[in-house]
DNA sequence: TACACTGTTGCAACTGGGTTTCATCTTGGA
DNA sequence: TCCAAGATGAAACCCAGTTGCAACAGTGTA
């Protein structure tokens, strides 16, 4: 389930200190995981990325700092369908939203994004009055090669 | 957030017995609760109300029957964006799949259904022929009211 | 109606992701 | 360089959900 490639490198310690957060070394090693990741990781495998970087931080530090992130809108949670127990995996938040979509036979996840889905999210701020701050759409069920197989 | 009224009363347990699954005392309660639910209600809160039924009964018993009734795609589970931290929330599963709104000023849960929605479903059935067994679509952000108050 | 097979229940102990508390340390502006 | 506000680490904690196991109860069969 590879991401799209990294558009702003550097682009949350940016947006981090644009609001006057601090930066510290910690916050520095946790956002550069998190921007270059190639896959969605959970923060089990955040902090251990991030010791490898600075074997002294601490887990707490990690989900301290994804709740920052989360809560400043620059990373998305995700549940992938709980295929994997209760962790939620992160992403930094993309430019224009996508679709998860989970494989529930070889958990493989992938992304997808669509006009209808910007038109619908469109028509519920509209006919709603919802003002959106943050969507998910996850989906779960059997991708082609799963499929095709057996 | 009032879930539309129960289609057809006894259709989880008729459900049940048609795949082969005993009906016990302590199931039959459980149905009956997730069944004629007016809101979206958690494990503590159907093992609350499954004891006002059946004192005895226990709160195992309750996660076993709901994770049942989610294998067998009888109940959906709904994370409600999180808002009251890792709870799940649990509704029968409806005709037609619904969006759920979830107000982050007053906690407010909407339900939207839209054909852009089955559009979108559609559409990711046939271009990334992905089999779609479940589809969550949360939405956090502002109801109306919370937006126009202040 | 009784039997027996097999799935289900209740209990207690456990798991694991995430949070709280608090003393200590660091950042970034003056 | 100084220092107040904010961040960190360590340990204890919380709590939703799970597991192992002995006892129990549906359901099909005789």
């Amino acid at each position: 389930m590879p991401l799209p490639q990294t558009e702003a490198p550097g682009h949350l310690q940016a947006a981090l200190s644009s609001r006057g957060l601090r930066l510290t070394h910690q916050r520095r090693t946790i956002l550069s995981i998190v921007e270059t990741a190639k896959q969605h990781l959970d923060a089990s495998q955040i902090l251990r990325h991030a010791r490898k970087i600075d074997p002294g931080i601490d887990r707490v530090t990690v989900y301290r700092t994804l709740k920052l992130l989360k809560r400043h809108g620059l990373v998305d949670e995700l549940d992938l369908m709980h295929m994997q127990g209760e962790k939620h995996f992160y992403e930094r938040r993309p430019q224009r939203d996508h679709i998860h979509m989970a494989c529930l036979r070889c958990g493989k996840i992938a992304e997808f994004e669509s006009d209808l889905f910007d038109r619908l999210k469109g028509q519920i701020q509209r006919e709603c009055q919802f003002h959106i701050l943050v969507s998910r759409l996850e989906i779960g069920g059997y991708c082609a090669e799963c499929r095709s197989s057996n």
